[in-house]
RNA sequence: GCGCGGAUGGUGGAAUUUGGUAGACACGAGAGACUUAAAAUCUCUUGGCCUCACGGUCGUGCGGGUUCAAGUCCCGCUCUGCGCACCA
């Protein structure tokens, strides 16, 4: 009998894969399409961890699932290339980041190979590659003609040892989400990409996604739509009017005073007399701090008084304007009215600096809170005394609209998307800078701007990419008047290259454009999404990208991915997150070579729980699977090499075969793979059972031929190879899913229990077309059952069909 | 603080759709078979308590409720993970 030896057979079945291109696919009308896509890593020096290892197998159990449907299943794979570590690695060793990337990806597309992942590989893409980023400058350009690109002199945060500007999203608890330094402020002419156009558009999409919830709440929160109102209030004495955003307006008769953000331009200017000094020191201090710092300082209420006072439109109440950095710059209006009555933060305020505070809203008797913040009728409100909050929510609105001092108005917390790096290794920013005209975007015909070969990649800290020192790059000629100009020096954030890569992948070779649209249209968007990270940012901004594609024609839909598969982290064995310095780290290859086999690997992650928890890894649970497929092989040996003459278990065996496709198909459609392979493990278990009786030739071979596809998602080599002893020349993926047949899993009896006041107290074997009147009967008269009953009358005879008898005394 | 999840044996988890036999499957543990021995493999047992056994009884974080029947539905808590966090 031959060994299951997975070393042997696992490349064996790659290279056939890999020479026939079986997972090459091209456009077919015929078939149903399905596009599947594991987010693409960015491959890094240390290869594959256990968590591209889950999320690869995730994907390509799908994708194989639904090649064995006989759909067109688009899998394809690319490399994130752009970003810091390949960066930091050349500033290090003068190595150019893309020799390193190139090394990277062929170690990284090996261990794919290995996995034995079904990647259609003639689309494979890299977004360094100068003819991929040749079409994100071409997306940016179209952005900046749409307006949806601009440039803006901005604070923004700062990594001193980076020496980058970072988005917000890359700054993490006040420091640089790459080397933990503590990020600073620093202002600088910044390109974004107004995403803040789109917040509605992209809000309104989400409930209609086939996304986790947490996901898609996740991005309704960062969005952050508030329906509220500007008010406008005069500054005592002054031209000046201080606009400020509220949700409240119903408690304008409350607001007793107005505070300034720091950074307000009217700030300083509404400091008189003796407080100009001490406003003047606030505001620089509070400016350089980081807001980080800010929300560390324990969320003290800190803010000075400027001498200047403001009126309330609705009471004409003097109300003096003070400055604190507890109202930011960058949303609403960067200005509140303060209605200490009815707002935490506002009366926290009052409190420490001895503010009146004026009651509006009608507490309700059980509110003990010194701070009322809900729903109520508002008294002290002069007309508008007596009504809801609710009412006086529009009513006060449409009084000021008519008086003309304020107006509804909808806030975003959603900022636009800052996409100007100071490195070397990004997509340059296609943009030549004209002393004439300006901001001029580089012509089509003349992308990409290449990066230029550099020997010092190091940013030399004074806020230029190291771009900025190649004086031949640099200077170039206006493409509107032929003058002399520069180049923009900032590359494009790393998340540009990865908005648009799903399209690429359609139509991966196109040197006339980005995409054929006809292409891009058959395979997109994309059926299943893969992945674990970037629950905002990325998954926004693809979607943000496409919404503006659809507008512009390049796609027939607005929306990316149908269904987003988001899978949880696989931890170490004792549940805290792998990591080098723990040495806790499990090498998926490693698990490969020792053995087990990238079947069991796969098998055995796929096994571990639901596909959205997290999970540690259990060096004996992968032992434990690797023994569940050595069964499998065993079996199908032993029935190679048995006599084949008994036939008395058929019907047994057709029962567990057909029981077994049916739950194997839904639960892998509902994406439950560990249900579906202990269903497998179940039906080999069951085999086992049968085979005492021994091996008939017909019923046992389909039996077997029906497990090598059942497994084919989870262990696809395991499952070619012995397909093929069986005597299959063709390839799984070639051969239909199985399908069952209902009339041979229904046995000619069932089950059906008993219960007397709720209480399990029998189990009968009855005909499966037995009458409610029989079983009822029979129940009844059980012994066991009779004992519970005693000499009391049922008051009630429940009849669960298939189920149940439920007896009530 | 706000939002979204979660809590089931010694462990990971199952009980999908519509409330209907809680603990599938696996790991671990225990026993046995094979072996000179070990490993591997195979078979059996394995939620707690009571019982020789048949069986009984308790049991899905806690407290209530609805129902013939609740892990599942409702109300009120506790703990925990994650996301956002002075967003007016």
């Amino acid at each position: 009998m031959k060994r299951y030896n997975p070393s042997e057979i696992e490349p064996k079945w790659q290279a056939v894969w890999e020479d026939k291109h079986v997972n090459d696919v091209v456009i077919d009308t015929n078939k149903q399409k399905l596009y599947i896509a594991g987010m693409f890593p960015y491959p890094s020096a240390a290869g594959m961890h256990t968590g591209h290892a889950f999320s690869y197998s995730i994907v390509d159990a799908i994708a194989r699932f639904h090649r064995q449907h006989g759909r067109n299943v688009l899998n394809p794979m690319g490399w994130d290339t752009f970003g810091l570590p390949a960066e930091n690695y050349a500033i290090k060793t003068g190595t150019a980041p893309a020799v390193i990337t190139a090394e990277n990806i062929a170690n990284f597309k090996k261990q794919f190979k290995r996995m034995g992942v079904s990647i259609d590989w003639s689309r494979e893409i890299n977004t360094s590659d100068p003819e991929y980023y040749r079409w994100t400058q071409w997306v940016f350009t179209k952005l900046f003609e749409r307006g949806l690109a601009y440039q803006k002199e901005s604070l923004q945060w700062w990594c001193p040892v980076d020496k980058t500007v970072l988005a917000n999203e890359q700054v993490e608890g006040g420091h640089c989400w790459r080397c933990g330094t503590l990020v600073e402020k620093k202002s600088m002419q910044q390109w974004f990409f107004k995403i803040t156009d789109y917040a509605d558009a992209l809000l309104d999409e989400i409930p209609d996604l086939d996304w986790p919830q947490k996901i898609k709440t996740a991005q309704t929160n960062w969005i952050g739509k508030s329906l509220g109102a500007e008010v406008e209030f005069k500054v005592d004495g002054r031209d000046d009017v201080i606009t400020v955003f509220t949700t409240r307006p119903d408690t304008l008769f409350g607001a007793t005073f107005v505070v300034l953000a720091p950074e307000h331009a009217l700030a300083r200017e509404l400091a008189v007399g003796d407080y100009a000094e001490r406003v003047n020191e606030y505001v620089k201090t509070a400016v350089k701090k980081s807001e980080i710092e800010r929300m560390n300082d324990t969320k003290e209420k800190t803010g000075v008084f400027t001498g200047s006072y403001a009126i309330n439109p609705a009471n004409g109440a003097k109300m003096p304007i003070w400055i604190a950095d507890y109202v930011l710059i960058g949303y609403g209006a960067g200005a509140i009215m303060a209605v200490p009555a009815h707002d935490e933060r506002d009366f926290a305020f009052a409190e420490k600096f001895d503010l009146p505070v004026v009651e509006v809203i009608d507490k309700p008797e059980t509110g003990d809170e010194r701070v009322y913040s809900g729903e109520g009728n508002l008294v002290n409100s002069g007309v508008f005394d007596g009504q809801s909050t609710s009412d006086a929510r529009e009513e006060i609105v449409a009084w000021l609209e008519q008086e003309g001092t304020g107006r509804a108005k909808t806030s975003y917390k959603m900022r636009d998307w800052l996409i100007s790096r100071q490195r070397y290794w990004g997509a340059p920013i296609p943009i030549i800078h004209c002393p004439e005209h300006g901001a001029v975007a580089v012509p089509e015909d003349q992308l990409p701007v290449v990066l230029p070969e550099v020997k010092d990649f190091a940013p030399k800290g004074d806020g230029k990419s190291a771009l900025a020192s190649v004086d031949e790059w640099v200077n170039t000629t206006c493409p509107t008047c032929g003058g002399p100009a520069k180049r923009e020096t900032d590359t494009m954030d790393g998340y540009a290259c990865s908005s648009w890569y799903l399209l690429r992948y359609a139509d991966p070779a196109n040197s006339q454009q980005a995409w054929d649209p006809k292409i891009a249209n058959y395979w997109a968007p994309v059926d299943y999404y893969v992945g674990g990270d970037h629950a905002v940012a990325h998954l926004l901004y693809v979607r943000f990208w496409t919404h503006v594609f659809n507008d512009m024609g390049l796609t027939e839909f607005k929306e990316p991915v149908k269904k987003l598969v988001y899978h949880g982290y696989i931890n170490a064995e004792d549940g805290t997150k792998m990591s080098k310095s723990k040495g806790n780290v499990i090498d998926p290859l490693d698990v490969i070579d020792q053995g087990y086999g990238a079947d069991a690997l796969r098998t055995y992650l796929l096994f571990m729980g639901p596909v959205e928890l997290d999970a540690a890894w259990d060096s004996r649970g992968i032992a434990g699977v690797y023994r569940f497929l050595n069964r499998i092989w065993v079996l199908a040996q032993e029935y190679q090499d048995s006599a084949k003459d008994f036939t008395n278990n058929d019907a047994a065996v057709r029962r567990a075969q057909h029981k077994a496709v049916r739950k194997v198909t839904d639960d892998i459609n509902r994406l439950s793979f560990n249900t579906a392979i202990s269903t497998l493990m179940e039906y080999t278990n069951e085999l086992y059972k049968l085979k005492v009786d021994g091996f008939s030739s017909g019923v046992w071979l389909e039996a077997l031929q029906v497990m090598m596809q059942l497994i084919a998602p989870f262990a696809p080599h395991l499952s070619e190879e012995l397909n093929n002893q069986l005597g299959v020349n063709e390839l799984v993926q070639n051969l239909p899913w199985p399908v069952w047949d209902d009339s041979l899993i229904v046995e000619q009896t069932m089950t059906v229990i008993v219960q007397v006041n709720g209480k399990l107290r029998a189990k009968l074997d009855v005909a499966r077309d037995i009458t409610e009147a029989d079983v009822k009967a029979l129940a009844l008269a059980n012994d066991h059952v009779a004992s519970f009953i005693g000499n009391k009358k049922p008051t009630k005879v429940i009849y669960v069909p298939g189920r149940l008898v439920s007896i009530v005394v």
